[in-house]
DNA sequence: GTTAGGG
DNA sequence: CCCTAAC
């Protein structure tokens, strides 16, 4: 399920490439895995060495991380991410990052929390490793936050909106590649699609590194005694833990941690102290979990704790600032958890508010997606620990909302295509088409043959085709004899018709299925407008079907002649009715008969038109427009008889 | 549920 | 094509 990823800090202020690789790797593996994401357990030495995770290591790691997992589900519940980062800083000054994932997804606001740790940590070693100055201003800081925000908004969505939580995700992510692509080669993952705002971010990023590196003061949750653990994990979930696991009892409290930056960021009190301390003392763990609060929101807590790890990293020391910021350590986060926890739970909201905005933004763009969008904030969370930011699907989830997969802190972006599919029923018919040889091509093509046998050959295989065609054969019997020969005529098309509407009803099926395009209405609600065009064949069924059933029979007509045409409601076939109609009444008398294919406009073949005429002046459908002069005129033709037409 | 009409 | 009123 989860491996627990763990980065080292080693005091040196480097992380070990390999370290890094691995959590950036674990973090992007779990992309490629998508669902599950995969961590990889490594437990750092002493030296700050990655170690791989003994059995019994990860034995406890797996009980932890089932434990977190149905934790985890719960805080998803919160809207937490799933996944739990904890880092560690070793007294021996190596910080250590603990990635679990819970097989629940992980919230948008967890992923967040992680990879914002994970930047922290990157961010950490970077400073260690290239600046050992930490000193940056905190504008820089902030800058980098902004840019954070914005490379997270663009990627994530085009949110219009900043979402604290997200922004703050975003910028984890940014940090973390801007960490991996820039200042830290150690981490193996190249910036990608995240990084591209990240890139100023990244420089900033950089410069964040170096304000955040810690000198020296570390917090490491390892410190901290298993009693202590489970106070920090009882104060952190309100309830105690029997789980002895230090590095399970950590990351949860880390996982608090994230939840807790949402939560509140009151450190705690046993480990208060030191945690604040060190925090203070580690500017870059602070920084990095105020980059994570300050990413979530702008706030003054996060300007401040920006501030102060910058100050930090200067040497300047806040301690209420550095514990904020500071979440590196478990005292860190335990600090976050308490004293934070307002904080984040004031900011959760914002970010849970924010999502629903952007998911009910996106809703009216795509229900679908925000419906996803929506499971996923809210307990969802896809096993890979997808953060979909809303405003992924904010910016416009339909074409795609891009999902950021934290894995170990690495951030991947990944387009989701949106469930809704907007592309027309043609396109969908055309490729079924394609798929299906003998789909409405061949269907058209038999009803072309048959009515280029019974009339004139039309060209066209599409609609026009027939269409043309088909007034010429109407025609034909309409002139001659409107009665027998228009069934002769009319039953071969019913016939390919009816081919056609087997071979067609797949694609239109399809279309139904997936070409059904969803269009906001002014509503605000989504309408789904799937539009057919009306084929030759359709409309001679249609004329003959009214001509059998009589005009406003519709689901009577329907059933007889629309049955393969799941597509064609009988109130589509009224509507088409009275579109044929108006047609068939707007030909200029004199052409009804003969030329009555109008200039191109009209496709369907006068010969139905005159029949539509007929029928509708038997029905006395007459439209009030035209007169019965024009009927009159096209009377001749008309006379057929309805049974004749039958 | 179907039909008619309007948008 | 959708929506709604009316039957």
């Amino acid at each position: 399920m989860e491996t627990v990823v763990g980065i080292e800090d080693n005091d040196d202020g480097r992380f070990e490439d390999s370290g890094v690789d691995r959590s950036s790797s674990a973090l992007s593996s779990p992309k490629q895995i998508s669902n599950p994401i995969v961590y990889k357990l490594v437990r750092v030495e002493g030296d700050g060495k990655l170690v791989p995770a003994t059995d019994d290591e990860v034995m406890e790691v797996g009980d932890f991380l089932e434990y977190e997992n149905s934790e985890m589900h719960v805080v998803t519940n919160t809207g937490q991410s799933l996944e739990c980062i904890s880092i560690e800083r070793s007294s021996s000054g190596k910080l250590r990052l603990e990635c679990l994932e819970g097989t629940a997804e992980a919230d948008l606001g967890k992923l967040n929390a992680k990879l914002q740790i994970l930047q922290k940590v990157k961010e950490e070693e970077k400073h260690r490793i290239s600046c050992g100055s930490p000193v940056h201003s905190h504008e820089n800081i902030d800058s980098q936050c902004s840019a954070d925000k914005f490379p997270v908004m663009d990627g994530k969505v085009q949110s219009e909106t900043p979402c604290q939580e997200i922004p703050s995700i975003a910028s984890s992510f940014n940090y973390t590649h801007s960490n991996q692509s820039g200042s830290i080669d150690q981490c193996s993952r190249p910036s990608e699609g995240v990084i591209e705002s990240g890139s100023s971010a990244s420089a900033v990023y950089s410069n964040l590194k170096s304000d955040i590196s810690m000198s020296d003061g570390e917090i490491c949750l390892d410190k901290l005694s298993i009693r202590e653990l489970h106070e920090l994990f009882k104060v952190t979930f309100g309830r105690e833990t029997t789980v002895k696991d230090k590095q399970w009892l950590k990351r949860r409290i880390a996982m608090s941690l994230t939840n807790s930056c949402d939560v509140s960021a009151t450190t705690f009190i046993i480990k208060d102290n030191k945690i604040v301390r060190k925090f203070e003392e580690d500017s870059s763990g602070n920084m990095n979990a105020g980059s994570l609060i300050s990413s979530e929101n702008m706030t003054e807590e996060d300007v401040n704790f920006k501030d102060s790890s910058a100050v930090d990293a200067c040497g300047i020391d806040d301690n209420q600032v550095v514990s904020e910021t500071r979440s590196e350590n478990g005292l860190e986060y335990e600090n976050y958890q308490t004293g934070q926890r307002a904080a984040k739970r004031i900011r959760r909201p914002t970010k849970r508010y924010i999502e629903e905005l952007s998911e009910n933004e996106s809703r009216e763009h795509n229900p679908r997606l925000s419906i996803s969008n929506k499971t996923v904030g809210f307990g969802h969370v896809s096993p890979t620990s997808n953060v979909r930011p809303a405003r992924n699907a904010f910016s416009e989830a339909r074409t795609y909302s891009t999902r950021l997969d934290s894995l170990g802190g690495s951030n991947v972006q990944i387009p989701c295509v949106s469930r809704v599919r907007r592309s027309r029923p043609r396109k969908d018919i055309a490729s079924l088409m394609k798929f299906h040889p003998t789909g409405m091509g061949e269907a058209e093509k038999l009803s072309n043959k048959l009515l280029e046998h019974s009339s004139d050959a039309g060209s066209d295989f599409s609609d026009k085709v027939l269409k043309s065609r088909m007034p010429a054969k109407f025609h034909q019997p309409s002139s001659s004899e409107p009665v027998k020969e228009q069934c002769p005529v009319i039953c071969p098309i019913e016939l390919r018709q009816e081919l056609r509407p087997k071979r067609a009803d797949p694609s239109g099926h399809t279309s139904d299925d997936n070409n059904i395009v969803t269009v906001p209405t002014a509503k605000g609600g989504m309408r789904r407008k799937h539009h057919r065009a009306w084929t030759l064949v359709e409309v001679i069924k249609l004329v003959e079907g009214v001509s059998r059933c009589g005009a406003g029979r519709w689901s009577e007509i329907k059933r007889l002649s629309f049955a393969s045409y799941s597509y064609r409601t009988s109130v589509d076939l009224k509507d088409k009715w009275r579109n044929l109609l108006k047609a068939s009444f707007a030909l200029a008398p004199a052409d009804e008969g003969i030329n009555s294919r109008k200039h191109g406009t009209a496709p369907i073949p006068e010969k139905i038109l005159l029949r539509v005429r007929e029928l509708a002046e038997m029905n006395s459908q007459v439209p009030p427009n035209y007169s019965s002069s024009q009927l009159a005129s096209g009377g001749g033709s008309v006379h057929g008889d309805r049974s004749g037409y039958l």
